[in-house]
DNA sequence: TTGAAAGCGTTACCAC
DNA sequence: GTGGTAACGCTTTCAA
C-alpha cells in the first residue's frame, strides 16, 4: 500500500471552516464576551440574548477551539501518562482504572510508553510537559527518583511503584514484599520446601522485593535456600521457560515454582508441559500479579493479586485532586494470594 | 487514601514560570520575529544574533509553547486513536504498530476507548475532534460505516476494519473470511469432520466473516454442517468455556473445535481441562488472532494470525500521509494459520 | 447585563 | 537579515 500515493488526493480541501465564537458573537448580534459568558455561565445573560445566541450557536454548529481556550487558561485538560508498554496487561490494568477514574472530569489521557528505558522515559515525560499537560502519571519504571522529583517542579507527578514524596509529587507503591511473602508461605504451609524461585529483572525494584520476600520467608521457616533453586527469569514467558528448562538440566530437585509474575509463571508451566511434568501434581506453580489470563490457564494459576484497577482508580484521583478537583478517598486493597489449581498440598 | 486532603497543599506555588519566546527576544536584543525565525529555521540569522540567541535560550531553559503554536499553525500534530479496550490484547498489538509509525514523527497519540458502544464510540471521537486531533485512527468498533463517513468531512480519518473510502477517509481490513476458511480448511485436513465452532458477537463484523468461513469450508468439503455444533461466545474466556459446557452437557460429538478467538479457544481450552479432555488428543482446538500469549499455553494453540502490528504501521503510516507527511510504503501480511500443538491428525 | 479591549505565546507578512 | 505587528480563538478585567 503506497501510502505516500493519497497525499495529494487528501491534502486538497483540508481547510474545514471551523465557526469561532467571534462569529457567533456577530450572527448574534452581541460581543464575543456575552457568547462566552453565556457559554461558561460566568455571569448573567439576558434571557432574550441568550436565546439568539442558542440559536445561532446550534445554526452553525459552533464548538468551542479547545486550543485556545487552553491557551488562555493556561490549562489543557489533558492529563499524560507514562507507561512502560503500550502491550502489558499489567501496566494496562491500571491504565484502565486511571482512564475510569478520570473518565467524567473532562481531563484526557496522553499516553506515551518508555519501554523501562531511563532515557526514554525521561524524553517521553519532557515531551508530555512541552505539550503543557496539566499533570503527569508515572507508572513504575526506570527513571531515579531523584529525576522524577526534578520533574516535579515542573509539573504536579503521581508515581506509582515510588515511595517518594514532595512538593507537587505523590507516589505509591504496592506491597510486593508481603505479597511474595504470602505465596512462599502458602508454598510451606502445603508442605513444600524445596520452592525455586525464578526472579525478574536484577533493576526492577519490585522484583527485587519479591525475591526479598522468598528469602526472608524460607528463612522464617528455616528452611536454607538452596541457590541452586533461585535463577534468573525477565518477567516474560520466555525467561520462564529457559528458567525451568536451566533448572531441570541441571537435574535440580524441587517441588515448588514461585514465579516472580505470571508471564514468567506460564513459560515455566509450558516448559514443564513439554517434559510431561504434571501440574500441580509433580510440580506447583505460583505466579504474581493475577492476571486476568491466569484464571484461564490450565491449571488456572495460583498467585498474587494486585489490585492494578483499584490503583489505576487511586493514581487517576491523586492527580485529580492535585488539580485542584475534589476527589472521592479510594482505598487500595493490599496484595493477596488468589488460590486456584496450582499449587498441591504434599 | 483521602486524596481530596491533598488538595491544598498542593494548589499553591501551581505557577511555574514559563519563559516565553518574547522573553528570550528581548533578553537577547532581538525582536520575537528574529527568534522564532531561529527555532524554525524559516529563514537565515546572522551568525552573531543567533549565538546570543541560543545562549539565552538554555540560560532560561525556553521551551516553545506547543499550545500557543498549536492554536497559530492550526495544526496540534496529535492523532486520536479511537480503540475499544485499553485492556485489550488485540487491540493493543495495532496500538504499539501505530506508535512506532508515528515515533519520529512529533505526532503523538490521544487515545480514547469506546467499548464497543457506539453511542459511546461516537461520544470519543467528538471529543477527539474537540482537542483538534489533526486525524483520528478508528479501531474497528460498532458505529455505523456513515457515521464515519460524517465525521470524515470533520477530520482526515483512517477506520481499520472497515471497508469505506471517502474523501478524507481510508478504510482497510484484514481477510477474516480466508483466514477463518484456512482454520478450518487444515481441520479437515486433518481428518476431522465433526468441527463445532463458537462464534463471535452477532453484531461483529468480524466474527460473522469467521462464521460464513467456517459454513463456506466445510460446504466446500461437502461436510453437513450440524447446527448443533455452533455455538455462541462472545470473544472473551468465559464465553469459550460456557459454549463447551454447553456442548458437552448436551453430549454433542465433535472432535474439534474452532474457537472466533484466541480468547475463546482459552475458556473452551479449560472447560475441557475441567473434564478431563485432552487437547490435542481427544478435542483439537484452533484459535484465532495468535495473540502473544498463544504460544505459551498448554498446548501452545493453532490459530489465525492477525499481523495486527503491520496493521498499526499501516494505520499509523496512512494517517500520517493523509496529513501530508510522505512515507515508505507498508505491507500488511495477510493472515497465516499458525501450526503449533493444539490440533491432531486422526 | 453588556461591550471594548488587553492579553495568552506563537508565526508570518510587510517593510526596511 | 531584521523588526514591527497583525493574527490564531478564546477569557476576563474594566467601564458603562
Amino acid at each position: 500500500m503506497a501510502a505516500a500515493r493519497h497525499r495529494d488526493h487528501f491534502m486538497k480541501n483540508a481547510e474545514s471552516t471551523t465557526t469561532t465564537l467571534y462569529q457567533v458573537a456577530s450572527a448574534a448580534g452581541v460581543s464575543p464576551a456575552t457568547v462566552s459568558r453565556f457559554l461558561n455561565g460566568t455571569a448573567k445573560v439576558s434571557d432574550d440574548k441568550r436565546k439568539t445566541i442558542e440559536r445561532v450557536i446550534d445554526e452553525l454548529q459552533y464548538k468551542p477551539n479547545r486550543l485556545a481556550q487552553s491557551l488562555k487558561m493556561g490549562s489543557t485538560r489533558t492529563i499524560g501518562v507514562l507507561t512502560q508498554a503500550l502491550e502489558s496487561g499489567y501496566f494496562n490494568r491500571a491504565m484502565v482504572g486511571i482512564e475510569d477514574a478520570v473518565k467524567d472530569s473532562g481531563y484526557a489521557l496522553l499516553i506515551m510508553s518508555g519501554h523501562w528505558h531511563a532515557d526514554e522515559e525521561a524524553e517521553r515525560v519532557e515531551l508530555l510537559i512541552g505539550r503543557r499537560v496539566d499533570g503527569v502519571a508515572i507508572l513504575t519504571g526506570n527513571m531515579s527518583d531523584q529525576q522524577i522529583l526534578d520533574f516535579s517542579k515542573r509539573v504536579p507527578i503521581v508515581a506509582f511503584g515510588r515511595k517518594i514524596k514532595g512538593e507537587r509529587m505523590l507516589g505509591f507503591c504496592l506491597d510486593n514484599y508481603r505479597g511474595a511473602c504470602d505465596a512462599v508461605e502458602f508454598l510451606v504451609k502445603q508442605g513444600h520446601r524445596r520452592i525455586a524461585i525464578i526472579t525478574g529483572p536484577a533493576d526492577h525494584g519490585d522484583a527485587r522485593a519479591r525475591l526479598a520476600g522468598y528469602y526472608d520467608t524460607l528463612a522464617k521457616h528455616r528452611i536454607e535456600v538452596d541457590p541452586n533453586l533461585v535463577v534468573a527469569g525477565d518477567f516474560q514467558e520466555s525467561g520462564g521457560l529457559l528458567a525451568v528448562n536451566q533448572l531441570l538440566a541441571a537435574h535440580q530437585r524441587f517441588t515448588a515454582i514461585f514465579a516472580s509474575n505470571d508471564l514468567t509463571a506460564y513459560g515455566a508451566r509450558l516448559a514443564l508441559y513439554r517434559r510431561n511434568i504434571r501440574v500441580p501434581d509433580d510440580i506447583s506453580i505460583v505466579g504474581f500479579d493475577d492476571l486476568h489470563s491466569s484464571m484461564y490457564t490450565t491449571p488456572p494459576l495460583t498467585t498474587v493479586r494486585q489490585p492494578l484497577y483499584e490503583a489505576g482508580i487511586g493514581i487517576g484521583r491523586m492527580m485529580l485532586s492535585m488539580l485542584g478537583h475534589e476527589q472521592p478517598p479510594v482505598d487500595v486493597p493490599s496484595l493477596s494470594l488468589i488460590v486456584r489449581e496450582s499449587v498441591r498440598l504434599i
